[in-house]
RNA sequence: GCGGAAGUGGCGGAAUUGGUAGACGCGCUGGACUUAGGAUCCAGUGGGGAAACCCGUGCGGGUUCGAGUCCCGCCUUUCGCACCA
């Protein structure tokens, strides 16, 4: 054995190095062990709710997608922990659906055995990357002592006279095999397999979500939501302002074989009783210029109104136009329609108009009639060309109210004045409405409405995997809820749960599961078997969370109370008009029956953006799919979840390569050894504690905007001043930068953390106070400008005063000699620039 | 067509309000240490020029002492919605 020469310095053992697998490793089991995840429901004060729109697990596993949502969230939560909150973070899952069930079929495998495999597989992956979840208040949509409470959301609705059922033309996709919501049609086609939709008349239930139009239009000023998001929400509700006019039709040749049409009455105006017809426009000043009417193919009224003469035509077109497509409806532009033998009398004018109908005009939208204006209205006036009617110009582009020639195509303004319209001749167009819509109204022809595009919310689905609707049609005594203390409506585990084409759910074909008894007189009863819409399961899975381990109420008043409303929610903007316009409405309906105290469920909204991968977009058929395992592995979870909040502003996503995952690494690393070497002797470095609270100062800022990038930007810049030149880092300058780097690299800060002498977890050690004292700069570099063109700086106090400046500039040569003569002006910004002009 | 967002080095991106354009990182170049380096460290890195300087934020105008940022007119990309009366 040797002895130590004590004239020898004793070599020190080199420092470990970061290993990320057996950091991230020990963290994960001493936060489990620590129980350092879990939310004090009952008794936390401060609560904040972060929350982050749950996955659908898919077989694959884990998204790179979901886990910089799921990160960005987990940022802000850990953020508001350390700022003194009690934070809930909650994670489920969103496991009914066609996305699911197809996924089952295709491979053959019933989705009760899958689902649950896939969901232990994405709860490893989420807990391999760090989340600050609490799991024992997890949800899973395909539990029915979830989906229980999805029937009793449904039974709600109905109650309230909001869920109704009616036949329908549905979007039925011929492909999944069932009926789609408006907002999963895309262009015509299905949403999720691209499928061309068809039309199709069934038996559908609905939400009276259209009932709420207004209030979810007007809700929206008023909350703290990424704008694009609300403004994608506001033209989905689309509201109209304009008036329902009634057009009285003249006699059809039908009633008076071989005579002149006639008038129904002696008026131009609609008399009650005798035939008439509503449109809704936003032009009431154009009517003088309604030349023509049309109506929907399958208008109501279109049968009355078709003359002999014309029925074989108006029957060939009504059938031609049910069988086509949306796709080629919509693409197709030439304008197509076919004349009914009918006319009305424009109320205005008193003449005598034509009625056709014609494709062009939606049944599903206004009242699916329009009076046509050619001379205003691009659509008009191409179908008036087509079929040769009457073009009239009614509103004058220029100011000398001189008609303007025809030549131009058709007018769309509403700056000009009313000409050819009577007694409203030379008024401004806004104006004109209103006059038009109240005499119109005076002579019981017509009333100011206002229409939206948001339509009622068809919750039936044809298929198996969801949620059966809570229904039974007894024979004697009509459709009849199931009573609450029978929930849930258990999905029966069936083998044959295949869809097919006869428009009703496989659940049709088990009578033993369907048939029971009603419950009101105990006969013979019937089931609902359409399951409902998923977008009905994540409509109010928010509520749940806080109450996820009681089964005896769907949410505890007192939680909820304490809870919600949802202080910050992230999540994909694509659901900005499906998932969160739902969520809007279900909550608005439990505020209005008093179960809810709030209406509006997201205080805050942030859409964050979408990583591509070497600029393209990320699809399984490129293969260029980033598995957040193998990272996981290479890099560890905090190097990839920095680097995930590294790549670009989150609230704009960015491009993912490979390559540049080293530098964040490299950035880590540097901080490991920084630690590692530090020193509790001497004292910290005046110019270093300087950075350091400006890097504090630009961390708490940054956060809060999800300004992650340029957050973690300050702290690499910071490491470099920490570790410039040959010093040896002090404690003090590096305690704070541990616990700012935490939310971002959790198991890597609890490690330093622990390293630098804490017992407690950096997560309750309070967020770094930055002092302004501390971080002011003793000498800045100035700018000086002459002419406004750049010429160099000067090196001053940060509280110079002008002539201060002015003098050093000029006794700066470089710059001086630019200056010649004396200047004319200077202008001075305070501890930014000196411009001098002369 | 309507609505939203965005165009900045070789690349991802900085520049909260009109005030030093290109922070930070990748990549690249050179160097140090090494048997070796795809490890680490140091220096450099928008373009042109020997330099002084000049030019540079999609294009064309404008406002201003000063414009990536504001105004007018275009172009391009991208995402929603789309015959919504």
């Amino acid at each position: 054995m040797t002895v130590p020469n004590p004239h020898e310095p004793t070599p020190v053992s080199a420092p470990v190095a970061y290993d990320p697998s057996t950091v991230e490793a020990k963290w994960q089991r001493r936060w489990r062990e620590r129980g350092t995840n879990h939310t004090d429901l009952a008794g936390g004060d401060r609560p904040f709710y972060a929350l982050m729109m749950f996955p659908y697990p898919s077989a694959e596993g884990l998204h790179v997608g979901n886990l910089f949502a799921f990160t960005g969230n987990d940022i802000f939560g850990r953020f508001q922990r350390l700022q003194g909150h009690t934070v809930f973070e909650p994670l489920g899952y969103d496991a009914f659906g066609i996305h699911s069930e197809n996924y089952a079929l295709r491979i053959g495998e019933h989705p009760m055995r899958l689902i649950p495999r896939n969901i232990a597989n994405f709860r490893r992956q989420l807990e391999r990357g760090g989340l600050m979840v609490d799991w024992r208040y997890s949800v899973d949509t395909t539990d029915p002592r979830y989906y229980k409470w999805t029937q009793w959301v449904f039974l709600k609705l109905y109650e309230r006279g909001l869920a109704y059922k009616k036949k329908a033309a549905v979007n039925w996709c011929p492909n999944d095999k069932t009926v789609l919501a408006n907002e999963q049609v895309i262009n015509g086609a299905c949403e999720r397999c691209g499928a061309i939709v068809e039309q199709r008349f069934l038996e559908q239930w609905f939400f009276r979500i259209s009932e709420y139009a207004e209030r979810l239009l007007n809700n929206l000023d008023r909350i703290d939501w990424s704008e694009t998001t609300k403004t994608a929400q506001r033209n989905w509700i689309g509201r109209s302002d304009g008036a329902e006019i009634e057009f009285a039709v003249m006699g059809t040749g039908n009633r008076e074989p071989g005579t002149e049409a006639r008038r129904s009455s002696g008026s131009q105006f609609p008399v009650p009783g005798s035939p008439s017809i509503r449109v809704f426009t936003t032009r009431p000043d154009t009517i003088f210029g309604a030349t023509y009417m049309v109506l929907a193919p399958e208008h109501p009224l279109v049968e009355r109104l078709t003359t002999d003469e014309q029925r074989a035509d108006v029957e060939a077109y009504r059938e031609r136009t049910k069988r086509q497509d949306l796709v080629s409806r919509k693409v197709n532009k030439e304008k197509t329609g076919v004349f009914t033998g009918s006319h009305a009398i424009n109320p205005a004018t008193g003449a005598p108009i034509p009625i056709w109908i014609a494709d062009y005009v939606l049944m599903e939208y206004g009242t699916g009639a329009i009076m046509a204006v050619p001379g205003h209205d691009e659509r008009d006036f191409e179908f008036a060309n087509v079929f040769s009617l009457p073009i009239v110009r009614v509103v004058a582009d220029t100011d000398d109210n001189e008609q303007t020639p025809l030549d131009a195509p058709f007018i769309d303004n509403t700056s000009g004045r009313l000409v050819n319209s009577g007694q409203f001749d030379g008024m401004p167009v806004p104006e004109a409405k209103r006059a038009i819509t109240e005499w119109l109204a005076s002579r019981g022809a017509g009333q100011a409405v206002v229409n939206y595009r948001l339509h009622d919310w068809c919750i039936s689905r044809q298929r198996y995997w969801g949620p059966p609707i809570p229904m039974i049609y007894c024979d004697a005594c009509g459709p009849q809820p199931v009573p609450e203390k029978d929930l849930p409506v258990t999905l029966p585990d069936i083998e044959d749960f295949r869809p097919d084409d006869s428009g009703v759910s496989p659940l049709a074909r088990h009578e033993a599961w369907y048939i029971v008894p009603c419950p009101r007189c105990g006969g013979k009863g019937r089931r609902e078997t359409d399951v409902s819409d998923t977008f009905l399961d994540s409509g109010w899975y928010f509520l749940r969370y806080p109450s996820a381990d009681r089964d005896d109420v769907p949410f505890d008043p007192e939680l909820t109370r304490k809870w919600l409303p949802v202080n910050s929610y992230i999540g994909g903007n694509e659901h900005a008009v499906l998932h969160l316009m739902y969520s809007r409405f279900i909550t608005m309906v439990l505020h209005d029956m008093g179960i809810l105290d709030f209406e509006e469920p997201f205080t805050r909204f942030r859409a964050h953006g979408h990583i591509t991968r070497n600029g393209a977009k990320m699809s399984k058929t490129k293969g260029n799919i980033v598995n957040p395992d193998q990272y996981y592995e290479e890099w560890g979870a905090d190097t990839f979840r920095t680097y995930l909040m590294f790549l670009g502003p989150y609230e704009e996503g960015g491009d993912f390569r490979d390559q540049s995952i080293s530098g964040v690494r490299r950035f880590l690393d540097r901080l490991w050894a920084s630690v590692a070497e530090s020193t509790t002797e001497g004292s910290p470095d005046v110019d270093v504690l300087r950075k350091l609270h400006q890097t504090i100062q630009k961390v708490t800022d940054d956060i809060p905007r999800l300004a992650y990038n340029t957050a973690i930007a300050a702290m690499m810049t910071y490491v470099n001043v920490v570790r410039q030149g040959e010093r040896t880092p002090h404690r003090e300058e590096l305690e704070p930068l541990v616990q700012l780097v935490s939310p971002f690299a959790p198991h890597l800060a609890e490690e330093l953390w622990e390293q630098l002498g804490h017992r407690e977890s950096v997560f309750d050690s309070g967020w770094p106070k930055y002092d302004p004292e501390l971080a002011r700069e003793q000498l800045i570099d100035l700018a000086v400008q002459v002419q406004g063109k750049m010429r160099g700086t000067i090196r001053v106090r940060p509280d110079v005063t002008q002539e201060e400046a002015l003098k050093t500039a000029r006794e700066t040569p470089s710059i001086a000699r630019f200056v010649t003569g004396e200047p004319k002006k200077v202008i001075f910004v305070k501890g930014r620039l000196l411009n001098i002009v002369v």
